[in-house]
DNA sequence: CTTCTGTAGTCAATCGATTGTTCTCCAGCA
DNA sequence: TGCTGGAGAACAATCGATTGACTACAGAAG
């Protein structure tokens, strides 16, 4: 019988560290130690060539089920974030999972996925044994914190502090508050808003504190008025823009806390027949490709994602579990330089 | 002694099915039973009550671990990703989270990372007993055919083909490229081209199919001048809209194969003095929320991507591990209207 | 010739849950 | 009274790998 299409293989026999052991004529414990390369063991170089070549006949894999039960390790951490379509947790993820894999083990990230409650059993189910410990990256106020606490293995918190929470890794973002403004009042700017993020969500506070910083270094007014409060998305980004360019002293310079509030915010801008950067000048902190797309294309203030979530996986993996975790990634922030930001022109001296 | 701050608990004692057990005054088995309801379990009403009572109090959860050593069932999938930085992928997320959930289900995500060699061995060690299936979502050439073929437990490719697979789960990519050629049709356009995707991507090579089909349909000539490849990213669409547009009789209208390459081409067209969509219209492959940001804003068809992940999630949880998996995702494609294709404007007729 | 020491492994308990089989009552029936 | 049958649970093997304790043997030391 011949086939004309090649076959869906069906589940090959499983081998075991049993198989192997008698194969190589040897204890299975031998084996275990050959593969984990146990100090404990003496073995002849002979016999340790016969265990290896066996494994490799026989295709064997260590079972991973059969090894965590025993050792309550799994070799897996999970990272929990909101939202896949944010690129901002993409680049998060790219550092964590390059982390995890320098240091042997796996990354399993998952979303809430909309269901909000389904996250609250999806972590449950993750922490009995399936990994060695959890990452909740996001910006949410953080009423699962004693969910988290109560929690029979390590976790951090990402890119958020809580309160009461000793637990977290977080960027600078005071700093890149501050660079992004000094980069404004380098252009010769003075009169320099923020269109900030929600109060609830600590980057966004930590951002308008770097804000505020900045300007009273440079001996500049921190007006109230100077400030609005968005809720980091593109509608909130154009309905906060439009109130800060309808005050009377226009500013002349916007810092946005995030992209999502600054694509609304250019969008205002040019509804309200302002031209960027002639009439105001728009920075926004988080560089991600969309800038470059925008119209005119965003200067971006670019912080260390992707360190952010190495530092995070180094810090679960290698910290105990009831020491305090308080890190501030210090890797270098820059600014990204775009179209959207120049001097202030005549007309707003 | 006081505290100032809350302290980091320590991992809570494990309770395991035996505690339960213990406490209820029963048989480790009933309790066993009880949690995963086995008809063949005949209790009485009170003390059944018992146990569930006595599982909660003590906040047993079943280990994850010896549950699937004993059953070699994890409950868990595995989706690989080429890059979380894509939002087609995002989609494909959402829809395949959601469907695993509601299958009691877990699915866990993982992209290659960067490190090409490390897939090889991440899908392995995934592979031994870790989940139950994997997705492979993507659309390279597919030379890891082998490693999936053999596998030890069920597989699917997501939205891609490769030779020889019977096992795969795509959109309707056909159909997608035929409703925008006939948007362009609709509006007046005849001299339709196609600003395709790289010939190694199966997508890309469905896609140029359904513009030939639905060109030939309306009797318009596939002339191959109308065609240009390109490899789906901004740069590529450049290149290619470049020469599309340097062509002696202009194409008055241009179906892009993805959106990263209709970025290339906006970008190309005015770099050479066109004006979308008065001088060329252009419509992509793919709505994501990055096209209404673009200038002019992206006109695109919205293939069922959510719905791509779902389905491929049903397949993998319910088709046998030997059967063939050939799935056309049939749900609604849609164009999804913005500001970059018109009518022919009357220098191009 | 013993005893000691180191080498090269072997033995067997264990991790926690699942599941086919078996046991123990007790009521009902002849 | 003796037997049967079913309700209600208990028993115990099993999944595959790990690891502390132990053994067998050869050569060296005393």
């Amino acid at each position: 019988m011949s086939e004309t299409a090649p076959r869906n293989r069906v589940a090959p026999p499983k081998v075991t560290l049993n198989d192997v052991a008698t194969l190589a004529g040897v204890d299975r414990s031998v084996v275990s130690r050959v593969i984990n390369s146990d100090p404990n063991l003496n073995i002849r170089p002979q016999t340790r060539q016969r265990v290896l070549e066996t494994i490799d006949k026989l295709g064997y894999r260590p079972n991973a089920a059969a090894r965590s039960l025993r050792t309550s390790r799994s070799f897996m951490f999970g990272l929990f974030i909101p939202d896949f379509a944010n690129p901002v947790y993409a680049e998060i993820i790219k550092g964590a999972e390059m982390a995890a894999g320098s240091l042997g083990y796996g990354l399993m990230t998952a979303s809430s996925g909309g269901v909000r409650l389904a996250r609250h059993h999806y972590v449950d189910s993750l922490a009995q044994g399936r990994v060695d410990g959890m990452l909740f990256a996001g910006d949410e106020s953080g009423h699962e914190l004693e969910q988290f606490r109560a929690l029979p293995l390590p976790w951090v918190l990402v890119n958020r502090r809580v309160d009461g929470s000793r637990r977290y890794v977080i960027l600078d973002d005071e700093r890149g508050s501050r660079l992004a403004v000094e980069h404004l009042i380098g252009l010769g700017h003075r009169r320099i808003a923020h269109l900030a993020g929600p109060e609830t969500a600590d980057t966004a506070r930590r951002r308008r504190a770097g804000y505020m910083a900045a300007m009273s270094a440079a001996g500049l007014p921190a007006d109230p008025r100077l400030i609005a409060h968005a809720d980091y998305t593109p509608a909130g980004g154009t309905a906060a823009m439009t109130a800060l360019m309808s005050r009377d002293e226009r500013p002349t310079a916007v810092l946005v806390a995030n992209v999502a509030s600054a694509v609304g915010a250019l969008h205002a801008a040019h509804e309200m027949g302002l031209s960027v950067p002639a009439d105001v000048s728009v920075i926004a902190i988080h560089d991600m490709s969309l800038a470059s797309h925008l119209v005119p294309a965003l200067t971006t203030v670019r912080m260390p994602l992707s360190e952010l979530g190495r530092r995070a996986i180094e810090m679960i993996a290698t910290r105990a579990p009831e020491d305090d975790i308080t890190e501030i990634v210090t890797d270098p922030v820059e600014v990204i330089l775009r179209d959207s930001t120049a001097p202030p022109g005549p007309l707003s001296r």
